[in-house]
DNA sequence: GCCAACGTTGGC
DNA sequence: GCCAACGTTGGC
């Protein structure tokens, strides 16, 4: 049984740690996206992100958070080997190969905007004022996205659906 | 740097 | 199972 059509999602990234030009610098723009240490992004990571979802790639916690590019998952989720090695950041002792606990998904970047969407964007924008990402208080490092929110956002950027080239 | 919001931990 | 204490996130 497979699931039908795409999804997408919202990624927040602290642009000191990795940035959209740092997914954009690794070969062929793609990477794991390790380090998750939340339980119900987790379960997003494991269970619900799929090759070719749509990914929104934003920049958090800096001077001026914003959307700046447009990725694609390119891996589905599988354990993230940074939780069972001591001399990562994010090394967890609870983890091991058989209870791996934490994953993570590849992601492949495709485009940068052509001017990042701040806060301040998506609130003026009839749908995009809806956002999770826009709520007081959330964390979630990983959140889903509208599919008229995707859109809006590829409109007002003005780019076509850079997902669509990828059938 | 401040602090609100949230998730996790652990004592009971 | 409750909930206070604590650590972290992340906008401002």
């Amino acid at each position: 049984m497979t699931r039908d059509g795409r999804r997408y999602w919202l990624m927040k990234s602290e642009p000191g740690c990795f940035s959209f030009a740092d997914l954009q610098g690794r070969p062929g723009q793609t990477e794991h996206w390790d380090g998750v240490r939340n339980f119900q992004a987790r379960n997003l990571l494991r269970d619900e992100l799929q090759v070719g979802d749509g990914v929104l790639f934003y920049h958090s916690n800096t001077a001026q958070p914003a959307i700046v590019g447009l990725a694609r998952v390119v891996h589905a989720g599988y354990p993230d080997f940074t939780a069972c090695d001591p001399r990562s950041d994010h090394f967890d002792p609870r983890a091991s190969a058989a209870y791996p606990i934490w994953y993570m998904v590849d992601v492949q970047g495709l485009a940068a905007l052509p001017q990042p969407l701040t806060r301040d964007d998506l609130r003026r924008h009839p749908l995009l004022c809806r956002m999770d990402v826009l709520r007081k208080g959330n964390r979630l490092s990983v959140q889903p996205v509208r599919e008229e929110e995707w859109r809006a956002v590829l409109e007002v950027a003005g780019l076509n659906d850079p997902l669509d080239r990828q059938r």
